[in-house]
DNA sequence: ATTTGCATGTAATCTGTTACATGATTCA
DNA sequence: TGAATCATGTAACAGATTACATGCAAAT
């Protein structure tokens, strides 16, 4: 399905920049819902390239260090809206080894799956915390065709998710 | 980290199977937190069966059709346990082409953005709907100690995120 | 008889992670 | 001058999907 091919071509619609820039956003704004290593990206730009979706200029920064910088051909502008347009088919849900363990968890001692509940919440809940601090950056909503916007309702959907996360994984402990 | 091994052996601890009641297991039960076809199941048997964490009888079926019956080892048994006691590590945030595109929906018109937001909740709320069917096999919190508790811990999981899920895309839906 | 489901497997491909590898720049 | 970060890449491996491939059993 090429998703990373179209998460990547989607950052650099905005603005044009390098991989190492790119493996900066997988790792902060795209994080809740997308990711990649940069062993992923720089492969995926090559292909990008050949492919004629993308192109580079090379900039020199400092002495001698080459930077190449990317940006999205026309080509590549239409195949990513031609794949945001399209009906996103159905999503498994996602693989959890959480729950997985605590579907089995009756082979676990009480205590044992106590343990395992609390530490999972108090991670749940740095997260959202983080999450949270985030959102601060928004003092209001953000126009509605601005790219600010969609960053908006994805930061939403992961704070409630996170906050429903919680609940869920309390109101499990009282059931003990 | 070798997951499905785990939830293979999780599955045969409880009662012994065939590769197709597995596979059907990872179709219903297990579907809201992990999954596997059939062509990843069989050869993860087949290691199993080397690692000695299963074993497997024959049986005929009719007059001619081979099933391999598979159990758990001891051996499997206490990997099994092994595995369930070690402390989860953070998992990453799962993926999801939707929120991706909707991350970048202010590159779309608002019809679109707006059909994309409807049929997506129409896809949650019959998601929804099914697990709420599922749950009334539970008349009531099953005992704590006995198989069904766990299934029942991550159905209310699967059922909360769901309606946090049809929440947000009302919400999302309410600020275009 | 034909279709659906039971039952088992392999091959090719795609996606993603970890590890290997190198070198420049910036800041303390 | 040493550490952290910037910057780019490849190789090996792990995990998962799609497609290929076969044959029996049960129900209609």
């Amino acid at each position: 399905m090429r998703t990373l091919k179209y998460a990547i071509l989607g950052l650099l619609y905005e603005k044009s920049m390098t991989g190492y820039d790119l493996m900066k956003e997988f790792g902060s704004a795209l994080n809740e819902f997308w990711s990649a290593k940069h062993s992923q990206i720089y492969p995926e730009l090559k292909k990008l390239t050949n492919e004629g979706m993308v192109r580079y200029e090379i900039e020199i920064s400092g002495t001698s260090l080459e930077k190449k910088c990317y940006s999205i051909t026309e080509e590549g502008k239409m195949d990513f809206l031609k794949w945001l347009q399209k009906e996103t088919e159905v999503e498994e849900t996602p693989k959890s080894i959480f729950r997985l363990k605590l579907f089995y968890s009756s082979y676990l001692n009480p205590s044992d799956r106590e343990e395992m509940l609390r530490h999972q919440l108090e991670l749940e809940e740095s997260r959202l915390k983080q999450l949270k601090k985030n959102q601060k950056k928004f003092t209001e909503i953000p126009e509605k065709n601005s790219p600010e916007f969609g960053d908006y309702l994805v930061l939403m959907g992961a704070i409630m998710r996170e906050e429903t996360n919680c609940e869920w994984l309390r109101k499990c402990l009282e059931l003990l």
